[in-house]
Parts: C-alpha cells; structure tokens; sequence
DNA sequence: TCTATTTATTGATTCAGGTCAATGGATTCT
DNA sequence: AGAATCCATTGACCTGAATCAATAAATAGA
C-alpha cells in the first residue's frame, strides 16, 4: 500500500535539514490526510481557514468573488503546500473561496497541530518562518508581474513557465488569474497567433 | 539626549512578548542607527539588501525602473519596518531601488546580526516568523487590491486610509503606487472633483 | 527674490480591455 | 447517444488609460 505521508516527508525534510525520525514521527501524529473530489469547496468566506495542506495529487484553486466577478488568486498543483495563509495566520474570516479543481489527495495540519508542533518540535518555528518567507516570495513576484506587465504579457510567461497548468485549468479561470474577461484572453490569444503567422520565418 | 533604541525597542517588545531586558541589551548590539537625506537611494537593482530596518523618522520608498517606466511598490513611514525582503531573504540581487523621500533615521539590524539572534535568543526565530507573516498579509491585501479593484478606487482608498502619506508624496509616485501614468491620475482627481461637484447635497 | 527645474493639468489621439449579445464547440450527465 | 450545460470565440460598441505634446503651477536653488 502506497504511503501517504511519503511526500509529505521529503517535502518537510527538504526545509528542516535537522528532523530525526523521531521528531517526524511526533509531527507525522499531527497530520491528517483527506481525500476530496472535483468541485468540492473547502473554504468559504467567513470561514477561517484551519489547515495547511500538501498536495499529494490533485489541483486547487483560490479566488475572490465580488459583485459577480470571479478573481483567481492562485492555482496550486501536486507537491506543494498552500493555505489561505492570511485567514490561518490572523484566526479571521477569509475572504475567499478554495475550490477543488481535480480529484486531489490533501495532508493537513491544523492550527493547534503546528502550534504544538512550534512549541515541542526542535527548530519547527524555523520551518514556519521558512515558509512564511517562501509564500512571501511567491507573492511579491505576483504582485510584481501585475504591476510591472501587460495582460499580454503575463499570459506569455504563464504559457512558457506552466504550460501543464495551463492545459489542465479552463481558459475563463487563466484569464481571471491574469486579472482580464475571458473575452479579453480570447482576444489575446487570437492576437498573438495572428502575429505568430504574419512573423517571418527566421 | 534622545534615545535612539527607544522607538525600535517598543516596536520590538510588542511582538516579543517574552523579551527579556538582558536579551534586548543582547539584540541592541546588533543594531546601527544611520541617518538619511532627502534624496539618498540606499539600495539599487544588483545589490543585495542586507539590513532590515526600522523607521525612526522618515519616509522611504521601494519602486521598479523598467524601460523608463516607475512602478512604486511601496512606501514606509516611521515607525514601521522595512526591508527589500526578498533580496535580504533570497541574499540574490535586488531588482527594485529603495530612496529616501525625507530626511530620516533609521535602525538597522543587518544579516549576520539577525542571524546571530536567531542562533543566540530565545524566541528569536518567532519574531522573524510574526515579522514575515506580518509582511505576507500586508502584500496579499495589496495583490487584491490591483486585482480587484479600478486606479479610481485604489485612489479613493488611500486618500482614506493614509491621506497623510497623499500629502507627504508627490503626486506622479501615488499615481506608480496605483499603476497608472501621473496624466491619468490627474484625469481620476479631475473625474472625482467634477462628481463631488455635481453631487446632490443630501 | 528671481530663476530654473520639477510637477501637475489639460487636450488630442490611439488602443486595449470591458460589456453585452450571439453562436458554435466541448463536456458532462443520465 | 442525446440533451443539457458549460466554455470559447467573435462582433459591435463604449470607456478608461497610455501616449505625445503643450502649458500652467509649484518648488527649490542661487
């Protein structure tokens, strides 16, 4: 039988160099795995979020809706870890939605795990500030690209740095991850392939 | 004579709650006061950050310059934190300016020394995981905020919540926080000014 | 204080994206 | 397989922002 927590170990291992197996087996008690099915929803706004989940496999989604219109704020694949970190990190309500977007297979931790975690696992707050500052990165590069590019522009490097995501997410939430209708990104699209035929061969 | 810890040291208490007085005079060490003119840029694309700074007094701005176009990232006023977080983080080059706006103090702790409270006092690693979180939740409501919303309302938005910093900032940099040109955030003053005009006295 | 420079406003034009609406193509469900 | 739903594309029209340019206002420097 496949071992669910496989992943997930090498995963916290990577970050936290100083975890025996003995301190992973005190924080393996903390986890809890969860299977769900596409379209589920599992967080809601008004609801706090109480987990911060690795992917084993599956696809999940993040997004605003505010007067009809549909915001992405994230997509995240297999192999990574994702929270509404704001709605965990503040115990306040979250302001989005969390969708299931393919069959996935979550490890959770709850609030109370990884506070336990921080306050009898060696070097676990080191972990969590690791993290912190990872998902910060992240963020100011999103935050960067939309500041600093073009709808245009960012489809392009969407294309070329997740192409698979591309592929495996409909069109209308790519455009809405972008911040544009999905007419726009259809236009985009039909632009940069008019432009591809008129390029001359080189 | 003024103390120069004394800004900083409430700062850092409210997020410490277990500091203790030995272990501030510890941290202290590390600290170095630095004074700023108007004008002086502290930190430019290819070099990395190295200090994480508190703002004693002042004003400070991080901003993009790509092909000649300006993009604000941010503005830090005083007693507040700062850095160019993911340069400090990543020790890999910055690719923003950070400049001085007013004449400002500031204290810094550089890498080493945050490395060596890490390493040395007790809780350390919590504030720099409070410290990142802090940070994160600051640039996720930014992010939304340039997804969600139009230049028209972000503006609205500012005016409200720091009409100070309206004041204190030129205009054409508000417009490069919003991510608009200055003639177009001329054009939304204009646009608003008109409609309060027009408005119904209620 | 006067000058030079920087900053803000306004006009004309262009263009990308939003909106509304219709159509055709894909998926999904039973 | 057939029906129903969802999704992507396209057209027409409109609006807001970018750009280029000129001018006015404000600020800083000598």
């Amino acid at each position: 039988m496949r071992d669910k927590y496989e992943k997930v170990k090498t995963f916290y291992f990577s970050l936290w160099p100083s975890l025996t197996d003995e301190n992973w087996a005190d924080f393996e008690q903390k986890l809890i795995v969860r299977q769900y099915k596409k379209g589920d929803c599992i967080l809601k706004p008004g609801e706090v979020c109480n987990t911060v989940s690795f992917i084993n496999y599956g696809l999940v989604r993040s997004y605003y809706l505010v007067d009809g219109r549909d915001v992405t704020t994230n997509f995240f694949v297999e192999d990574s870890c994702f929270s509404n970190y704001q709605s965990f990190l503040s115990r306040t309500p979250s302001l989005m939605y969390t969708d299931i977007l393919e069959d996935s297979e979550l490890v959770d931790i709850d609030y109370n795990g990884l506070q336990y975690a921080y306050d009898n696992i060696p070097d676990s707050e080191r972990v969590g500030r690791l993290v912190a500052e990872q998902l910060y990165i992240i963020l100011s590069n999103r935050t960067a690209s939309l500041l600093l590019e073009t709808p245009e522009q960012r489809y392009l490097k969407i294309l070329q740095e997740k192409p698979d995501l591309v592929r495996r997410v409909p069109q209308y939430m790519v455009a809405s991850y972008l911040g544009v209708t999905p007419e726009a990104l259809s236009r985009i699209r039909a632009r940069i392939s008019k432009r591809s035929a008129e390029a001359p061969l080189i």
